[in-house]
RNA sequence: GCCGGAGUGGUGGAAUGGCAGACACGCGGGACUCAAAAUCCCGUACGAGCGAUCGUGUGUGGGUUCGAGUCCCACCUCCGGUACCA
């Protein structure tokens, strides 16, 4: 009987369903494992080959955890919500509300033929009023706990999304959506959620949660931490009347050994002091300056090879080391988003500021020694000697940080200060298809939250959702959603226009799977505390710094909050283990829509089966580095699955039943321990190339083995779930595999009776002799002398050395 | 610039410092067949040789070691991330 992947596949899933196999009780599971994939985005292609791989992938891991005795639990969901899904209703011109259904169902009849284990009775969407308003009860218990502000802020501007992006989803200055398109700043009030408050606590959690190493160092560059000074540099009097007033011009700096040798200081063209401290015959300079700059696009403005420029605004300030004044500048190198917006220039030790002083004559004063190895010209940014730093002179500068900043800070014109480059979360999003932000605007009262009882704030049916590129929200237009009566008062009022960003959506998600179907609660406390943390995640290393620490800070807050169980073990961390899958390659490239090379999986699975391309994917490199996606070795893994197939059914029933030759047995067991290792480490590549090498031995044995046929077939299951359970079935088993328990092997098989040592001669390679294992190593080095190979090499030479390896080699170093 | 990752046959890729190329694809040969497909078996890094065999070989150049794809140093190339962050 041939290997019919179509009926089996169909039959295997209509059975699945049926007896809701993948349906764990998740109030009564007595070993829970959450295996969590990352909420696919469904769009009108439809799943593409990457998709299948990350999910194959995870289902891997679940289905091996279910071998080992765990109730697993493996949701899926769809996150339909974003500027993606909105940008693409717009060129389709079809309303977002009638296109996603379609591609979510689409996308569920794809998932559903690759033989997940996913319990689809739990599935969520981000795009349901029951999921969004729990993600609207998110933002109210943020704005409670102080998490959620307002504030005015430069923002990046897409003008082709026409709306506000997050800084991470500017790509090179460029939008990350339209990479032609640059984008631009805009002052804007916004939502923001201050994510810095944990900043630390993000960091120090990184030092041991067991996630990819690619991803930890991701978010710890991210995070940014930098030790340093805050410094006070008071405004010279009568350089500027109004501006002295206001007190002193903060910086922040890594430096402050270097204080001495600031000879200009320098400001962010947009910084709020700027207007106050800048002389009247300079003011039109000024002005001109912080025009450009402000028109100036953020690509134009990070081009490092660009030549630096700047203008002086009249005034001084006083260098609180020396004493002397100093000339304040305004520069677009400095950035008003980082510190405070202003710096002390020290030419001499800054290649940044030493460029800008050359270019305008500043003065350089050299406050380090210049080792005589250092370049003599540009700026010397190592550590080293003070000198011209009055009584710091000689110190060694990495000691005469702290030094300094405590002398300045007996005078109140410094301090110890810790910065980081991670910025509070923008929320808000001026687009149409995403949750409203359940916030009013009173005349009278202020900001006031929707109450929770009113909770969702529907989305309004739109037809014209486009985006006005005025910066206002669609929703603006819609007067029966804008005009509301205050909570609080009773009177005429404004809903925020506002949704908010498609991350908040994602950022939660895994704790609504569980409660899916609760009306009650965003997540029931004790199923939560049942099954979060979330055991094993595994994702793409894309989402490394946004989505991922969106969550964490999310869930820390939450932890904070009361919101969730307190958890010594992992302090709040959603996913006790994270993994970061590879990306797939075609023709040299990434797979992705923009490149136009993306894969479908549906006619591998018609022609193939969904087994054979789980498999086939797995197999094409090591799932954490991703691997070549071309479809010539499809056929490999097909053989191989016709093959197995043919042994079991076909084959086997008609062997004498009996011992695996010893050879075979090992190689049985070796097998075991290979593949069992290598499920857990998602080494899923070699997995596949001992399950071959293993069929490859013994199915030669020609004999009916209860174990090798039993264990080989749940070894295959969580890489070909559906043939497994149809050769489970041939072995004469009750459904289902999946309750099948991991086979065990037996440590003294796991080793051969004899072993090949290799033999060398001064370290090359000369011979390979077979001997009885653990031998010892007078016995091995008398069978190598006496090899003629051997012999040949060391006639007439004196044997200096013998370097033995035990069941290895051995080495014979002669002279 | 900085931080990661990767460079191995015709191809995808294997190799706790110990026989480089497992496992596959492809290719060559054979069996089966009237023939083909499918299947099965054998071979397949490169060079020299009829051959046994010998030599060379993991991006480049050095080094450590009895022994290096693997460790160290200095480079080159490709891919990803990030960037006037003070």
């Amino acid at each position: 009987m041939a290997y019919e992947h179509a009926s089996i596949e169909r039959r295997w899933q209509e059975y699945w369903d049926a007896h809701q196999c993948h349906t764990p009780d998740l109030d009564r599971a007595r070993r829970p494992f959450y295996a969590l994939m990352m909420f696919p985005y469904p769009s009108a292609e439809g799943l593409h080959v990457g998709n299948v791989f990350a999910f194959t992938g995870v289902d891997i891991q679940a289905r091996f955890q279910r071998h080992r005795g765990y109730d697993v639990f493996e949701p899926i969901g769809f996150d339909a919500f974003g500027i993606h899904s909105e940008n693409y209703a717009m060129k389709v011109g079809t309303h977002p509300m009638r296109l996603i259904p379609n591609n979510v169902a689409n996308f569920r009849r794809q998932l559903r033929q690759m033989g997940l284990m996913v319990d689809w009775s739990r599935e969520v969407s981000t795009t349901e009023p029951n999921y969004y308003r729990w993600t609207q009860w998110i933002f109210l218990k943020l704005y409670e706990r102080g998490l959620a502000y307002r504030g005015k802020a430069p923002v990046n501007w897409c003008p082709k999304c026409a709306t506000v992006i997050a800084d991470e989803q500017v790509i090179d200055g460029m939008c990350e959506r339209h990479p032609d398109t640059r984008v631009e700043k805009k002052v804007m009030e916004q939502w923001f959620f201050r994510i810095t408050d944990y900043a630390q606590e993000l960091l120090d959690h990184l030092g041991w949660i067991d996630w990819s190493d690619i991803v930890r160092r991701a978010q710890i560059n991210w995070i940014g931490r930098s030790e340093g000074a805050l410094l006070r540099f008071p405004v010279e009097p009568g350089s500027s009347s109004a501006g002295a007033a206001d007190g002193p011009i903060e910086v922040f700096t890594t430096r402050p050994d270097t204080v001495f040798g600031a000879t200009y200081m320098v400001l962010a063209p947009e910084h709020p002091r700027v207007d106050a401290l800048v002389t009247p015959e300079k003011r039109a300079e000024v002005e001109a300056y912080r025009e450009a700059t402000r028109r100036k696009d953020s690509i134009e403005r990070m081009d490092l090879s660009r030549e630096k420029t700047g203008v002086w605004i009249g005034a001084h300030a006083i260098n609180p080391a020396t004493s002397q004044p100093i000339p304040i500048w305004i520069s677009d190198y400095v950035l008003m988003g980082y510190g405070t917006g202003a710096i002390m220039a020290v030419p001499a030790h800054d290649e940044r500021d030493h460029e800008f002083a050359r270019k305008f004559a500043l003065p350089i004063v050299e406050v380090l020694e210049r080792p005589a190895d250092a370049p003599p010209e540009g700026a010397f940014t190592s550590a080293g000697k003070m000198q011209n730093s009055g009584p710091f002179d000689g110190l060694e500068s990495e000691a005469a940080k702290a030094k300094i900043t405590a002398w300045l800070g007996e005078r109140g014109l410094g301090e110890p200060r810790v910065q980081f480059r991670l910025r509070d979360w923008c929320i808000s999003r001026q687009r149409y298809w995403g949750p409203p932000i359940p916030m009013i605007h009173c005349d009278v009262c202020g900001i006031v939250p929707v109450p929770e009882s009113d909770l969702p704030v529907l989305l309004p049916e739109l037809e014209d959702f486009r985006p006005e590129g005025s910066g206002q929200s669609p929703l603006a237009r819609v007067e029966a959603f804008h005009r509301v009566a205050c909570p609080k008062c009773g009177g005429a009022a404004r809903r925020d226009t506002d949704v908010s960003d498609n991350f908040l959506d994602s950022a939660w998600y895994f704790l609504r799977y569980p409660s899916a179907n609760d009306d009650q609660h965003a997540w029931d406390p004790e199923r939560t505390k049942r099954w979060f943390p979330v055991d094993s995640y595994i994702g793409g290393r894309e989402h490394s710094v946004l989505h991922l620490m969106y969550t964490r800070f999310l869930c820390l807050a939450f932890r904070d909050m009361g919101l969730l169980p307190p958890d010594p073990e992992f302090k709040g961390e959603p996913f006790k283990r994270f993994r970061a899958h590879g990306l797939l390659i075609k023709d040299g490239d990434k797979m992705s829509k923009s490149r136009g090379n993306v894969v479908i999986p549906d006619r591998y699975v018609e022609e193939y089966g969904a087994d054979t391309f789980r498999m086939f994917l797995m197999f094409l490199g090591p799932y954490e580095l991703g691997g070549d996606f071309r479809d010539s070795g499809i056929v490999g893994i097909r053989r191989f699955l016709e093959r197995v197939h043919r042994w079991c059914t076909e084959e086997l029933p008609g062997y004498p039943e009996g011992p695996l030759p010893r050879e075979a047995e090992v190689k049985l067991h070796q097998t075991i321990k290979k593949v069992t290792v290598d499920l857990e480490t998602l080494g899923y590549n070699t997995a596949i190339a001992a399950l071959m090498e293993c069929h490859n031995q013994i199915r030669p044995a020609a004999v009916r083995n209860r174990f090798a046929a039993e264990s080989f077939v749940v070894m295959l299951s969580p890489f070909a779930p559906h043939l497994a359970e149809e050769l489970w079935a041939s072995l004469g088993h009750a459904p289902t595999v999946e309750d099948a328990p991991w086979p065990v092997f037996d440590p003294a098989l796991t080793v051969e009776e004899t072993v090949e040592i290799a033999v060398q001669v001064n370290g090359k390679m000369r011979d390979a002799i077979a001997i009885s294992r653990d031998a010892e190593e007078a016995e091995v080095r008398d069978a190598a002398l006496a090899r003629e190979k051997v012999r040949s090499q060391t006639a007439g030479k004196e044997l200096r050395k013998v370097i033995y390896v035990k069941n290895r080699l051995i080495n014979l170093i002669v002279s």
